[in-house]
DNA sequence: CTGAAAGCGCTTACAG
DNA sequence: CTGAAAGCGCTTACAG
C-alpha cells in the first residue's frame, strides 16, 4: 500500500463548501440542535454522503466537553472473564454511541501501574472502568486521580467511595463449599487465583462455610489464574490422602489440576471432588465435565458500563450493582470416597 | 460517589501560570521541541507533576496532526484467538506510546458494518487494524475508506491492497492433514469454522494435502468456533463408520466433538483421531490431550501493529508479514482401527 | 531562548 | 432561520 501524506478525512467545512452553506449550519443539521431549512438540510446530508463526512469528536469535545471515551484498565484482556468482561462493556458502550479504549496494566509495580493511567488518560476519555481481578488492576484503581468517575469491576469494590459492578463471590464460594459438605466431606480444600487476599470475598465465602459447619480451615493455595498452576497444586494434592474436595478459583486451575489428579490415577469424582469458578462454555464439555460457579462476565461488563453512563450524567451518588453467581452441578463432584478406598490412594 | 460537575482536567494554561512561564514553553519542555532555559524547565516539570498535568492528545492531535489511536475492528474479543490477537497489539501499542479502541462488529450485515465502522472512525484514529477471522471482519476491511491506514489480521489477506499479518493456515493444515494421512487414515474429514470460505487457505491446505495423495475428498463441515457446535458435529461423526480422522477449525469444535464422541462410546484416539486448531493452553490438559496446530496470536498481533507502525510513517510499500502455525503432535491422533474395529463402532 | 499570534475542527452564544 | 465570531487545548511558525 502506497501512502503519498498522512490521511486526513473530510472536515466539516468540506460539506459546508459542497452544500453551500456555512458550517454552523452544517453542525445544526448533524446535531439537530436547532431548526434549520428542509432545503437546506437535505443539501447539506446530501454533501455528507458524498464526501463520507464523520464527525471529529475530538475536536467535538474540545468545544462541548462531551466526552464520548471510556477507558478500560485491566491485568490482561485475554483470560476468560477478562475477555468476557470487556466483551460485555464494549457491547454496552457501542449501543450507547460511545467507544472503548483498553489499556492493559503489565503488573502490580509501581512504575507499570503509572504508566498505564497515563496512558489511559492521556486519550479525551469521560471515565475509567477498572477490572480489580488481580492485584495489578486493584492498584491502578487506586491510583487514578479523585475527580475522575471511576467504576471498578470485581468481587469486591477496593476503590473507596467508587460504585462497582460487582459478583457477590462470597455467598457463591460460599454455597458451593456447603454443597461439598453436604456431600460428606470432611472439609473443603481451596486453591486460590491471584486476585484473592486474606479478605477476598472468595476466600471468606469459602471460610465462612466451613466455619458454619465446625469443619477445619486448611491453608487456601496460592495459584496464578492458568491451567499449569493448576496443574501444579493437582501434583501436590495427588500426594496428599487427606483432600477429597477442592474448591479451586476459576475453571482453568481446576481443570489443570484434574489432568495432574488424573495422570497419578486418582478419579475425578470418585476420589476427589472439584468444582471451578466461572463457566466456561468448554468445561462443561471436560471427562467429567466440571462442577463450577457460573459467572455471568458479559452481564458484569454491562452493569460496569450503565454505572458509568449515570456517573458521566452526574447523578449524586451511585451506588454498587451486584449479581448471585450460580452453582451449576455436573460430574466432576460426589460423595467422598469409603475410608478404604482413600486409604488405597496414598500407595 | 458524588460528582458536583464533569471531571475537568488541568490544562497547559493551569501549569504556565503556576511555572510563570507562557503556555509555549510548557508545550517545549514537555515536548523537547525546543532549548527551554533549564532553570524555567524545571519550573515547568515542577509544575505539570503538583497538579498532576496529562496532554490532552485530541488537542495535541488537531494542531499537530499526530494520531495516537488505533482502531481495532473484529467480529467479537472473548474468543480465544481474537483476544490473544487483541492483547499482543495493545502491548505492541502501548510500548509505544499509543492507545488503542476495540469495536465489535455484531454481525456480517450491511448495518452493523456500517455502524461499526462509523463509531470506528468517529475518534480520531491513526488506522484500523481489523481481525478477518470471520464474515464480520471481512466485510468492514472492505468498507473503510481507502486512503484510511488498514492492516488485515488473518489467514489470508481479503482487502485489496492493505497489508497483512498473517498465519499461514493452507502450509499448517496441509501438514497436520499430511501427518494424519501418514498415520495409515484413507482420507480426513474437516470440520471448518466461520471464516472458512471456499477458498480459506484452511481449506486449501486440507484439500492439497489429500490431492497430493489421491485421498477422496470429503465435504468440509460448516460449524461456528464454539464447543457446543462442535458437539453436535460430533454427534452426526459418531454415527458414520467411514470416519476416522478429522481435522477442526480451532480447539473449541475439537473439544465438543471429542466429547460427543465420548459420550456415545467411540474413543479417540483409538478409533477417531482429532486434532484442533489454536493450541489453548487449556487443551493439553484434555484427556486425551489435543494434537492441534499451534497458533500464537499475540506475536500475530504484534506483527500487524508493526505493519500499522510502517503505514503510519508513511512508508511505500508495505508487504504482509506471514508466519507458519506449528503441529504440536499430543495423544488424540493415532493410526486408525483395525477393519474388525471399525465395524464394531457402528453397532 | 521566550512570548504573542494563528490555527487545527468543531459548537455555541451572538447578531441579523 | 442563518452566518460571522469566539473559543475549547494544544503546537508551530513568527517576532523579538
Amino acid at each position: 500500500m502506497t501512502l503519498k501524506q498522512p490521511y486526513r478525512p473530510p472536515v466539516l467545512a468540506d460539506v459546508a463548501r459542497l452544500a453551500g452553506v456555512s458550517v454552523p449550519t452544517v453542525s445544526r443539521v448533524l446535531n439537530g440542535t436547532k431548526r434549520v431549512a428542509p432545503e437546506l438540510a437535505t443539501r447539506v446530508r446530501d454533501a455528507v454522503a458524498e464526501v463520507g463526512y464523520r464527525p471529529n469528536v475530538a475536536a467535538r469535545l474540545m468545544r462541548s466537553g462531551r466526552r464520548t471515551l471510556i477507558s478500560v484498565l485491566a491485568g490482561g484482556t485475554s483470560n476468560y472473564g477478562y475477555a468476557r468482561t470487556i466483551q460485555g462493556i464494549e457491547n454496552a458502550a457501542r449501543h450507547a454511541g460511545m467507544s472503548v479504549t483498553i489499556t492493559v496494566v503489565e503488573s502490580a509495580d509501581d512504575a507499570h501501574v503509572a504508566r498505564a493511567v497515563d496512558l489511559a488518560l492521556t486519550q479525551p476519555t469521560a471515565g475509567a472502568i477498572v477490572l480489580e481481578f488481580d492485584r495489578a488492576g486493584i492498584n491502578a484503581a487506586r491510583s487514578l486521580p479523585p475527580e475522575l468517575p471511576v467504576v471498578v469491576v470485581g468481587g469486591g469494590a477496593r476503590r473507596r467511595g467508587a460504585p462497582g459492578a460487582l459478583l457477590d463471590e462470597r455467598t457463591a464460594a460460599r454455597e458451593a463449599t456447603e454443597y461439598l459438605l453436604r456431600l460428606g466431606h470432611t472439609t473443603v480444600h481451596y486453591v486460590a487465583g491471584p486476585s484473592a487476599g486474606k479478605h477476598s470475598g472468595r476466600t471468606e465465602g469459602w471460610r465462612a462455610a466451613l466455619a458454619s459447619r465446625s469443619a477445619p480451615v486448611p491453608t487456601a493455595m496460592a495459584s496464578e489464574w492458568d491451567a499449569a498452576s493448576g496443574y501444579a497444586w493437582g501434583e501436590r494434592i495427588a500426594a496428599r490422602v487427606d483432600v477429597t474436595a477442592v474448591l479451586c478459583g476459576n475453571d482453568e486451575i481446576a481443570i489443570g489440576l484434574m489432568r495432574a489428579l488424573s495422570d497419578r490415577g486418582i478419579r475425578v469424582p470418585e476420589d476427589v471432588s472439584v468444582i471451578g469458578f466461572d463457566d466456561q462454555p468448554i468445561v462443561r464439555m471436560w471427562r467429567p465435565s466440571l462442577t463450577t460457579v457460573a459467572q455471568d462476565f458479559e452481564d458484569l461488563g454491562a452493569r460496569a458500563f450503565g454505572l458509568m453512563e449515570r456517573l458521566i450524567d452526574g447523578e449524586r451518588s451511585v451506588g454498587s450493582s451486584v449479581a448471585v453467581p450460580q452453582l451449576v452441578i455436573r460430574e466432576s463432584t460426589a460423595p467422598p470416597p469409603q475410608r478404604s478406598d482413600a486409604r488405597e490412594r496414598g500407595a
